[in-house]
DNA sequence: CTTTTTGCAAATGATTTGCATTAAC
DNA sequence: GTTAATGCAAATCATTTGCAAAAAG
C-alpha cells in the first residue's frame, strides 16, 4: 500500500506543497510519465504552474527518494512512484512505452555481480528493448 | 581479433574517410570514449576537425553497427567497438567511468525475459552503478 | 562524374540555475 | 519570523540539422 503522499513527502523532510503533491499525484496516475506529461497533468488542478518547476519538484522528490527517475536512452527522462522493490523495465524501441518488469530469474540474481572489476556495486538495473503490444501491430 | 577498421567500414557499404578511420582508431585507444574524449583524441592526428563532425562521425558508424552507443543516465553518450558479444557495464557513480563486465550469471539469463506484459523483447542491457576502485579510496 | 561525407553555423530539446517572491512551518 | 520552495527568464549542455564545399569510389 502506497503511504498518503502527504505523509511520505514529510517523511522525507521536505515540506508539503500543492505542487508536490500534485505531482506525485499526476505520477499515481501515469507511472513512468516524462516531464511534459506530467505538467499537462498538473495543470489540470493548478493551471499555471511552469515547466520549470514541474522539473524542480521532479528533482527534489527524486533527490528524497520519494520517486525514480528512468533515463530511456534517446528520450526525455520518465519518473515512477514505485520504488524499493527491485523491479524493471521494457520500453518499446518505436513509441517509447514503458513497462514494468518483474526480474525474471527468481530472486534477482542480475542483482548480485560477482565481481566487477573492482567496482563496488550498488544497484543494478535491466532494460529490455523492444515493441510494445500496439507498436507490433501497428504496420510501419 | 578485431578486424581492421579500414576493412569493417568498408564491409558495411559506407565509404572509407580519415575521419572515420581516426574516431574508430580514439575507440579503440579509449573504450567507453564520450564525444568530446574521441574529438579530442582525433583532433591529434586531425587538428581541424570540428566536434560536430564526430557527432556525425559516432552516429554513422552506429548506424552501421560499427560501434555501440551507451547512454548512462545524466552524463554524455558514451561509445564503444566491442559489440555483438553480451557484456554490460558498470558505471560509476561518482566519476562517471565505465568497465565491462561479462554478464554474471552464465549463459545470459537476463536476456531472456519470459514474458514481458505483451511486448516482444528484442535486446536486454544490464547496468551496474557503484564506485570504480578510485572513487572508492578518494575522501570525498 | 556521381554520391556520400565533411565542415560550419545555427537550431533544437531537455534540463538547470539565479534571484526575487511567496508559501510552509 | 525563518527557512525552504516556487515562478520566471535566461543559461547551459548534448546533440541534430541544413546546406555548401570537399572527398571517395
Amino acid at each position: 500500500m502506497t503511504p498518503e503522499p502527504e505523509d511520505s513527502i514529510r517523511a522525507a523532510g521536505l515540506r508539503v506543497t500543492t505542487q508536490r503533491l500534485a505531482v506525485l499525484e499526476a505520477l499515481t496516475e501515469f507511472p513512468h510519465a516524462d516531464t511534459d506529461t506530467v505538467h499537462q497533468r498538473v495543470r489540470l488542478s493548478q493551471p499555471d504552474i511552469t515547466l520549470q518547476s514541474v522539473y524542480v519538484v521532479l528533482a527534489a522528490l527524486t533527490e528524497a527518494g520519494l520517486i525514480r527517475r528512468i533515463e530511456p536512452a534517446g528520450s526525455p527522462a520518465r519518473y515512477e512512484r514505485r520504488i524499493g522493490d527491485n523491479h524493471h523495465h521494457a520500453i518499446c524501441t518505436r513509441c517509447g512505452a514503458v513497462q514494468d518488469v518483474d526480474c525474471a530469474v527468481g530472486e534477482a540474481p542480475c542483482l548480485e555481480p560477482s565481481e566487477a572489476g573492482g567496482f563496488v556495486i550498488q544497484t543494478a538495473e535491466v532494460t529490455y528493448w523492444g515493441l510494445c503490444p500496439a507498436c507490433q501491430s501497428s504496420t510501419r
